[in-house]
RNA sequence: GGCCUCAUGGUCAAGCGGUUAAGACACCGCCCUUUCACGGCGGAAUCAGGGGUUCGAUUCCCCUUGAGGCUACCA
């Protein structure tokens, strides 16, 4: 064929598009960046929940630009109309603004472009996309395809088997050699097309890149006609990535490992557009124990905690999830949070070569240790407005009664916190602090002591009843507990207890325990003292006049 | 099926040819204790299997096995 006629085939597909790819790239001012200055993107799909391994890679794409003190973007990948759903954009906004991901270059929520490489949504560039792809054809690097569109992987396979053989390396699309007037009887039809890459590939070669994670890789290379426009204009993901990174200047992109394999196709991509090629950094998945007993990609219908909302719905601090995360980027993190308990974590710097490899089981109940610690370090009246936060948003009867009485809440948040050299390490999220704390808004309903107990424990109760008074300290409380225990038998001291239990009832943590049972329903609880002092004396007494 | 990636305790993992194979979570003991916690000490537990290369392999190479991903006009 003619290369004039790929000109034809191009005006003619493209009569509307006269944007050329030169007065394209004059829009976009190189960017001038030191050695190892980074500059990277976030490019989520706003489908209505954003997933933490969507998350992890703003995260890993953040610290990226962070330590290297280079650039963040973020760039909206909304070309699948399929996917699209309402007031994403929202979501993944807020979503990111909570967790203080800040880009230096975006477009805001209404439409006004912050940066010089917009605009920073897909769907406002297809003209960008047209121009290329016009280009392309011109030159005879792509091509109009009238095929019957497939839709899903079933339709795909089935296509697959009528239109390439079964043992051919390459798939070369039918309408890949349709001459002008070919292409111009479709067209006069009115038909639409896809626009394909005619790929230079026979099925044989290989191709090296190089991976910022994995290090060296190679693969076959890409030998598809695969889509650059789709039908109704609009590219899908490949076409747009080697585009607007190119254009927005990006030098490293950040995205999962599922893209491993596609690496190819995007190589030949730019090469075909004569571009230069960007630096990868494939991360892994982030994965749970399936029922099966293996691993599985953690997925938004399974696993509550794959959508981000999960964590503020729990209540969980924001520190909490970005270090569990910061952990699993980098193990040294831990250590270096050992070393350092006061230091924000933005101050720790990581080199990107650490990233594991390997994809990470989620484990919540590291997360909650790592968030016990975080918590531990509130005060008392930090961690009542954190609770007081949540409640409003997620439990508004609980938001009334932590205002109703703000001084006795806050005391029960500071027990065992404000001024202990030791804070207790027992609450992971504001979610659970209702149950947790529920004696304090009902008198306990259930008393778990061994049966066995009971007799021993109504005994205690009443003669602890009985000579009641509001303790002063904790101190005197101790003392007088001690007296009452001795006074019905048990031991105020365990190492005579030990040496001789067959003398006493028990000891005098057994003595405790019912006490505390009896005023909280439960076996462990703050210092006993300073929940009597906010309980209050009457009531106090109430709870302590139940029996077993 | 084809292509690609990965493989150290239950989980997260350090390790870059010679180590008693770190550390954290979880688990189990013990200690401390003026109760609950916190804390301290200790324990069990790992290099998937088989071949090479090497004086020596967890580390390098190959095969096997296993797991995951991709194979769409989804990203």
């Amino acid at each position: 064929m003619q290369t004039n006629q790929y000109q034809q085939i191009a005006d003619l597909i493209f009569p509307d598009v006269t944007l050329s790819t030169e007065e394209i790239f004059a829009r976009y001012p190189r960017r001038e960046l030191r050695d190892g200055q980074v500059v990277t993107r976030y490019a989520p799909s706003p489908t209505g929940m954003m997933h933490i391994g969507n998350f992890f890679q703003a995260f890993i794409s953040y610290n990226l630009a962070k330590n290297t003190d280079g650039v963040l973007f973020l760039r909206i990948e909304d070309t699948d109309e399929k996917r699209k759903v309402q007031s994403a954009r929202e979501v993944i906004y807020h979503i990111l603004d909570e967790y203080d991901i800040k880009f230096d270059e975006y477009q805001t929520l209404d439409g006004k472009d912050v940066g010089a490489y917009g605009p920073y949504v897909q769907s406002q560039r297809t003209e960008i996309y047209k121009a290329f792809a016009k280009k392309l054809v011109a030159e005879g690097k792509a091509f109009p395809c009238f095929c019957k569109k497939t839709e899903g992987k079933d339709d795909v396979l089935k296509q697959r088997q009528t239109k390439f053989a079964e043992d051919d390396e390459k798939e070369y699309d039918p309408c890949r050699d349709l001459s002008f007037d070919e292409v111009k009887k479709h067209i006069d039809n009115g038909e639409s097309f896809a626009v394909r890459l005619r790929t230079k590939n026979t099925g044989s070669e290989r191709v090296k890149f190089y991976d910022l994670i994995k290090g060296q890789l190679e693969a076959k290379a890409n030998a598809k006609d695969f889509v650059l426009l789709k039908s109704d204009g609009v590219p899908p993901y490949a076409f747009a990535h080697a585009i607007d990174d190119t254009l927005m200047g990006t030098t490293v992109v950040v995205r999962g490992e599922e893209y491993i394999s596609s690496t190819p196709a995007h190589i030949e991509l730019f090469e075909a557009l004569g571009f230069k090629p960007i630096k990868y950094c494939h991360n892994p998945l982030i994965c749970k124990i399936g029922d099966n007993g293996n691993r599985r990609k953690i997925s938004k219908r399974y696993d509550p905690e794959a959508d981000m909302r999960f964590y503020s719905d729990e209540g969980y601090p924001k520190e909490a999830v970005l270090e569990y995360l910061l952990g699993m980027i980098n193990s040294g993190f831990e250590i270096w949070r050992k070393n350092n308990p006061d230091k924000p974590w933005q101050d720790f710097k990581f080199g990107i070569d650490d990233i594991t490899t390997v994809a990470p089981i989620f484990d919540i109940i590291k997360l909650n240790d790592i968030s016990k610690n975080i918590i531990s370090t509130y005060s008392g009246e930090k961690l009542y407005s954190c609770w007081l936060d949540w409640a409003e948003k997620n439990d508004s009867k609980l938001a009334e009664i932590l205002k109703s009485d703000r001084q006795k809440f806050i005391g029960l948040c500071a027990m065992d916190r404000d001024g202990s050299p030791k804070p207790r390490k027992d609450i992971y999220n504001m979610k659970m602090m209702k149950e947790y704390f529920s004696y304090m808004f009902d008198s306990p309903a259930q008393f778990e002591i061994d049966p066995a107990d009971h007799q021993n424990a109504n005994a205690l109760l009443d003669a602890y009843l009985q000579s009641f008074e509001m303790p002063e300290s904790n101190e005197d409380w101790f003392n007088h507990v001690k007296a009452v225990a001795a006074a019905v038998g048990y031991a105020t001291d365990n190492k005579l207890y030990k040496q001789n239990p067959e003398n006493f009832k028990g000891n005098i943590a057994k003595a405790c325990e019912y006490i505390r049972v009896a005023i909280t329903g439960r076996k462990n609880s703050p210092t006993l003292f300073n929940i009597i002092e906010l309980l209050g004396e009457s009531e106090t007494k109430k709870r302590l006049s139940h029996r077993f």
